[in-house]
DNA sequence: AACAAGGTTTAGTCATGGCTAAACTCCCAG
DNA sequence: CTGGGAGTTTAGCCATGACTAAACCTTGTT
C-alpha cells in the first residue's frame, strides 16, 4: 500500500496530517498551509491536491481546502512510523545526535520495508516514543494523541513535564541537549519579559535558571 | 559529489561499472549491455548514455559504447561501496537472511549520507568483504580486484576456495545457504555430467557429494 | 451591493527518465 | 564491394512533479 505511493505523495500526506489531526485541528487545511509547509508553490500543491483526491487518499473542495480520508491517513500514520522508528533506531543504535536524526530520516523514511521496519522495531523492543517524545504510532496505525500545549502557553509559576520537542530545529536541539532537557524534564516557568520578551524557566535538569525566547518555549510541549 | 546525481544516474553508472571494470573488462561497454543489465530500453540507455557524457561521468562514442571517466568510476565505486556496506550491516546487524539484503541495499544505497556511512562503516569495524564475499571498495575509493573464475570454469579435481558469491539470486543464496556454502567454503570438482549437465562437487560443508547445474556453479566465484 | 485583497486554481512550461517506431551505422557475407 | 541484419540512435510521446503568470473565487469592508 505504501510501496505503490511516491515519495511526494507521501511528503503530502504527513504532512496534511501534521497541520491537521497530529495538531489537534479538525479544520480542513488550506492550500497555503501545505504549500508553505512543503516549501512548495500554491499551484504545485493544488495540482497535487486535485492528483491525491483522484486516488482516494484526501477529499478536496476547491477553495474550501482538504482533509485526509481513511485511507489518506493511514498512509501518513506508516509514514510517521517509519520516521520515528529510523528517528529512534539511528540514535540508539548508531549514535546519530538527537538535532540530526530528523533529516536523516526524512529521507530514509520513503524507502524502508515493511520487513525492515519490523526488525527495526523488534530491535528496539517496540517503542512507543522516539528521541524527542514523539508518539510513535503503532503497527495497526491507529492515530496518536495530540500534544497538548507548548511551554509556552503554560502559566507563569506552574510546574510542567516536558513530553516532546520539535524534531526539525537542530539548533534548538543541540542547545536543548547542553542543556539536558528532554522529555521528562521538569520545568517551572518563574517569569517572563515583556513585549514578547524570553521566558524565565528553572529546568530541572540544570542548576541556575534558564531565559528562553519565545521560538524556543514554543518547541517544547509539555504534558 | 554523490549527493548531486540521481538514483537513475547513479544506477547507470553502477551497471556500468559492473560490466566493465569490475567485471575484470576494458573494452567499452555496449548500449545494449547496459541496457539489459537495468532492464530498459536500447533507446532509453542511449538518451541516458548522452547525458552522462555531457556530465562528464563517462565517454561515450555513438555506435562505439561507453566507458567510465575518472569521476564516473568514483561515483560508482561510491554507491559500490554503500550497497556493500549496508548488506553487511543488514545481516550483522538486523539479522536480515543473506538472500534479501541485496533487495534492500538496492533501494538504500541511493539514500545513505556519508554521515551515516561513516558510522556504519565504524561500527562494523571498517569490514573489506559483505556477507557475499564481494570487497567492498575503502573510503579512498581505489578499484578492488576483479574476481578470477566461477566454479563452472574450474578444472575438474581441482580444489577451489568459495571467494564470493553473487548477491542478485535469492533462491540460489537460500539453497548455498542451507547447503552451508559461502565465502571460505572449499570445494572439491569432481566431475561433470554431458551437454551442459550438472558439475559434482564436494564441498567440506556436507558430507555428500553435490550435484549443482550450471546456473548454480556460475554463481560461485573461487579464488 | 460592490469592490478590493488575499487565497486558489488554471494555463502553459520545464526537467527527468521512461517508452515505441522509424531511421541510421556498422560490419560480415556473399 | 554491396546488401542485409544486428545494433544504435533519433524523433516524438507519456507521466511525475515542480515552476510562473494570469484568471478566478471568497470574503470582509465600505
Amino acid at each position: 500500500m505504501l510501496a505503490t505511493t511516491s515519495s511526494a505523495v507521501q511528503d503530502y500526506l504527513k504532512g496534511l496530517y501534521a497541520l491537521g489531526e497530529g495538531a489537534g485541528r479538525t479544520e480542513p487545511v488550506t492550500t497555503t498551509a501545505i504549500a508553505s509547509q512543503l516549501s512548495v508553490s500554491a499551484a504545485s500543491a493544488t495540482n497535487m491536491l486535485k492528483k491525491l483526491d483522484g486516488m482516494g487518499l484526501v477529499d478536496h473542495i476547491p477553495y474550501r481546502g482538504v482533509q485526509l480520508t481513511e485511507s489518506g491517513r493511514k498512509i501518513a500514520l506508516e509514514v510517521l512510523r517509519h520516521h520515528r522508528l529510523l528517528e529512534t533506531y539511528l540514535a540508539e543504535a548508531l549514535g546519530v545526535p538527537w538535532d540530526q536524526v530528523h533529516a536523516e530520516a526524512e529521507v530514509l523514511e520513503h524507502h524502508l520495508s515493511e520487513e525492515l521496519e519490523e526488525r527495526i522495531a523488534a530491535r528496539l523492543g517496540n517503542p512507543t516514543a522516539d528521541p524527542h517524545g514523539h508518539p510513535i504510532p503503532p503497527r495497526d496505525l491507529t492515530s496518536p494523541p495530540p500534544p497538548a500545549r507548548t511551554l509556552w502557553d503554560t502559566p507563569d509559576g506552574e510546574v510542567a513535564t516536558v513530553g516532546s520537542v520539535s524534531d526539525s530545529d537542530p539548533e534548538a536541539l543541540r542547545y536543548l541537549g547542553e542543556l539536558g532537557v528532554g522529555p521528562g524534564t521538569h520545568a517551572r516557568v518563574n517569569r517572563r519579559g515583556p513585549v514578547g520578551g524570553p521566558l524565565f524557566v528553572a529546568f530541572d535538569s540544570t542548576d541556575e535558571e534558564q531565559a528562553i525566547s519565545k521560538e524556543l518555549a514554543e518547541v517544547i510541549w509539555v504534558a
